[in-house]
DNA sequence: TTGTATGCGTTATCAC
DNA sequence: GTGATAACGCATACAA
């Protein structure tokens, strides 16, 4: 059992007084060369941890974070994100931790420019983003850095941003599991990619994910299957239905779709009402319209990117970063979990219970 | 922004002492019925939320917690569940948490009573306990009891141990996802259930899965599978490969082996030796022998019971309810993570980093 | 039975 | 530059 060492010890060793020692380990300045080598000689020999306990208690300071992500009113997909942002708050508010919330809308830049103003109005010590449009994102990541304001990123993943964090998962390799499980699954035949009305913006982000598919399938199953991108008509759209019977029969064979968004759902209510619920479809993200398919089996499989987990570990990992100055990785991939009717329930059970 | 209560001003509300308010809200007695119910009216009024910080910096007082679990090096599989564990141990030590190992021979009674004589003799706060030996826990859960310290048990369930709470999967969803997984990827035909070489005392354990396997099987694709549960020798003994042989001689339509212990790269050695890859296996845990055959193909699923999480779990449940008193679910269920070729790492890089 | 004073380790505010 | 000292909110020992 090591005893602990306090500032106070520390100060007794240098021979200074306590408000030194806090100086120097806080590099406050106003030390002599003097004292500061003092202090310094005895911080190596020893091994100081300052116990957060107290700090917290003492500085009693609180910490604004500025949440800013989609609206899941337009997009329920940002439904579980925000769920986790609220839990991962309700568990860190003994530490001061305040959090505002800022919703844009997913297909605006405006609205994404008028409630980054707003974020930013907070004048908040920490930022959470999920900078799902790209140019904007750029522009505000750099406002932020300008103003020292630590920013943690979630869901898509822009390497320009070069944020204190990035939570979220492993895009092309995502593709590459969804490939592995059509093979293992859909009979040998034609398999469609499918792009939903996309916007431009995501284009990298779904890009990698389509990537990760070919690359999977060249290296294996290609003599049992083709594969075929096609682009579909928006699902707002009256032409959607008539755009995905039109794929399929310009590709009579196919046997399996793989949805690279969390759209899966409109595709599987077209395909019941086609009489087409013997392809495998895969699609992503535990949202209500996808669940009642997965569960009546038009969708097969879901890949969860754990949206809830997300945003929680978002939070956690600026609480980490402003109140306990621990280090936080730059990079955090979640499990790319597969999602089936008979572990779905086991999936949902965990939203709240689980950190 | 709701201004904080502290026992300073509730004493200050109903004209008593901070000393009086505290053994009210301690129920330590020593308070007359008139203070009482000063007090009790203003509790009842305003929402005292007690600050946690202030008060483990205040009470600075320790807990020892002894985690009894079976010995790694005797079966690789505890390997995960000890770095959950050590892993929340550092996180929590802040909160003065000190934890104690007692690792036992997983097939030997007199070495869990051993080990659990140990654990008592550090006169812990609290107990972790892997329940794999029913009879021996029923007797050490009494002991508990008597002693007043409260149980957390993790990956065995046992209902009549009655612990303060529960973390692992549901082994019986867990035989149903198996169930649907191999109608996914197996060919019709046969798929066997093996028992290898089993412990009688995990018959339970076992026999969930099972009959949740069976459950699945008889709802679905009965019209295209069958199957027939074997029991195998153990991989200890040199009959092993010839006792799994035999069984395929006498199911020459196998096209499918469900193991429901960690135990299946046992199996994929000997259908390795045999020319036998190509039936479908699915099997349980990521320890390391298993990971190699899934890396080359032999293990074509594995289900993981996420043990490093369940003993992180487990230690940050006895922290809640220890230092911050807070209430804890008596069941936990776990996800029922589905682990393939490609998305393996994406949970092998996930034990360190992610609560 | 009640109230008060002291301490937990750190931070922040003063005088010096 | 430096070193006391008062908070932070709670628990506890002790005095009344």
């Amino acid at each position: 059992m090591t005893k602990i060492v306090r500032i106070k010890d520390i100060a007794a060793m240098a021979n200074v007084s306590m408000g030194t020692v806090d100086r120097v380990i806080h590099k406050r300045g106003k030390v002599s060369e003097d004292a500061l080598k003092k202090v310094m000689d005895v911080l190596e020999q020893i091994n100081y941890k300052p116990n957060l306990i107290a700090r917290t208690l003492s500085s009693s300071r609180t910490y604004r974070v500025a949440s800013l992500l989609p609206d899941a009113e337009l997009d329920s997909f940002w439904r579980s994100s925000i769920q986790g942002i609220q839990r991962a708050h309700s568990e860190h508010s003994q530490f001061g931790m305040t959090i505002s919330y800022h919703f844009f809308d997913p297909y605006s830049g405006d609205s994404f420019r008028e409630q980054a103003h707003n974020a930013l109005e907070t004048d908040p010590d920490g930022i959470l983003l999920a900078p799902t449009l790209r140019q904007e994102a750029l522009d505000f990541a750099e406002v932020c850095q300008q103003h020292q304001i630590p920013l943690v990123c979630f869901n898509t993943y822009i390497h320009e941003l070069a944020p204190l964090a990035f939570i979220g998962q492993d895009l092309h390799q995502s593709g590459r599991l969804a490939a592995e499980l059509m093979t293992m699954i859909a009979s040998p035949g034609t398999i469609l990619i499918t792009h939903i009305g996309e916007q431009v913006q995501n284009s990298a982000h779904i890009g990698a994910k389509e990537t990760g598919f070919r690359e999977f399938m060249q290296e294996n199953g290609s003599s049992h299957f083709e594969f075929s991108a096609v682009q579909l008509e928006s699902p707002a759209s009256p032409d959607f239905k008539a755009s995905l019977a039109q794929a399929l029969e310009t590709h009579p064979h196919t046997k399996g779709i793989y949805v690279t968004t969390s759209k899966a759902y409109e595709i599987a209510r077209s395909l019941e009402e086609l009489g087409k619920t013997d392809i495998c479809l895969i699609g992503y993200d535990l949202i209500d319209e996808n669940l009642t398919h997965l569960r009546n089996g038009t969708v097969n499989l879901l890949i969860n990117q754990n949206s809830d987990r997300q945003g929680f570990l978002g939070i956690s990992y600026l609480t980490d970063h402003l109140v306990f100055q621990k280090p936080i990785p730059a990079l955090q991939y979640l499990p790319l979990s597969i999602v089936t009717r008979e572990n779905l329930d086991s999936y949902l059970a965990n939203g709240d219970a689980v950190q």
